[in-house]
DNA sequence: TCAGCTACTGACAGTAATGTATGTAGTTTT
DNA sequence: AAAACTACATACATTACTGTCAGTAGCTGA
């Protein structure tokens, strides 16, 4: 059967990359939409054109829609995580918390994980979406090794495990938070919000250094 | 001409309500369609199937659901807004920094707060979205009316302004990212973790009154 | 009680997005 | 160089949601 319509004009010429090239540019693309647009903006159609492709071949790739945002969840969580560890770990730098702080917020919001996370949070409120790690664990993780770090950098004891473990939730959530609305709480001028987000990261990284390295009022309940 | 299908059995019940009534029952449900689900939850079927209408009712009264959209994004804003401006300005009770917490983070969790936030972060990137109030001037507000507080509190000197701000923005993001991932960051049962948020905020606002009303360092640059 | 207003409905139009089916064209292997 | 593999395309099916239209039903006032 000979009835598909043969192309007069221009066939189209045809791009082949490898399986993994081509998975790599669609996530890049559709990371790309995430981060100037909502969920909405990540449609199949546009990202296809992003990359010079049919949607179909993101299908073939990807399986499904779906399939793609997990994909992307996944690098983009694998990133942060990893970036965050081995800064940790490696511990090179003096003044690391601000450092720290500066990483996660770059991550959060360049590279458009909020975006990714808000989304989760919005579609799975119970929390069963599986997204390859297991975030009460990292946090763990993490705290601890800032529980370390803190002991060696001042001399004085940390709080508690749960201080610390309030200070990274805290450190990530408000990082969270301030990609997405940061912006619209600030009156400082576009052109101002970059310095005016860097001191707020700053003071933020004081503060929790002061809370966490040394003892409160301690008058509990 | 009588060519309208004449219903044979129930020609369904009809219930009247006064527009302002219809209008509120409606937000109602969106809001609570909103609370549990993303903005794919925000159906106008699903809604009005909540309601017990027909969806077309919901696009006589508000236009089109962008329309809804708005007046749940409204109604929800002034509500927080007229909640906290309130409280600082009547200003009864004294561990208020705490309630103040408490309130703002009821108010982004169970009203849905935090997730109408996030989709409009989302959806407008660029921030051009009216919603009826202006962020920049109420944190400026609360932010004033906070440093007032803190000077009457225990007589000690708020910071600066801007860092007044600092804490009023870090507060509201916080609240904003836990009401959003609080869950997904943490290690406890679904039970105890009311007690851990609670725990959490109490130690934040402590933390805001020790880094705001205590001099710094102050070796600024 | 009649007229007018409007809350409300069922049916349908329009649109847009995901996913499928089938065939085409590079790349690799033997 | 031919066969096999697979990245990729075109065209279509399906579904689902918003918005429109024309008519119905309940309330209110003269």
């Amino acid at each position: 059967m000979k009835n598909t319509v043969v192309p007069s004009g221009s066939p189209a010429p045809r791009r082949r990359r490898s399986a993994e090239v081509a998975r790599r540019e669609i996530l890049d693309a559709a990371q790309q939409r995430l981060s100037s647009g909502g969920p909405d903006a990540l449609r199949l159609q546009d990202i296809a054109n992003d990359v010079g492709i049919a949607h179909p071949t993101i299908l073939h790739h990807f399986g499904s829609r779906e399939g793609l945002i997990r994909a992307l969840d996944a690098r983009t969580v694998h990133a942060l995580t990893d970036d965050v560890i081995s800064m940790l770990k490696s511990g090179t730098t003096p003044t690391s918390e601000a450092d720290l702080i500066e990483r996660v917020a770059e991550t959060m919001d360049q590279r458009g994980l909020a975006r990714l996370i808000a989304w989760w949070a919005m579609r799975d409120p119970g929390g069963d979406a599986t997204l390859g790690i297991d975030p009460p664990e990292l946090v763990q993780n993490i705290s601890k090794l800032i529980a370390e770090r803190l002991d060696e950098l001042d001399g004085s004891k940390a709080e508690s495990q749960e201080v610390v473990s309030f200070g990274v939730r805290l450190a990530v959530i408000a990082m969270f938070g301030d990609a997405l609305v940061g912006d619209l709480m600030s009156p400082a001028s576009p052109a101002e919000r970059e310095a005016e987000r860097h001191r707020f990261r700053e003071w933020l990284a004081g503060l929790l250094l002061q809370g966490l390295a040394t003892p409160e009022d301690d008058s509990s309940d």
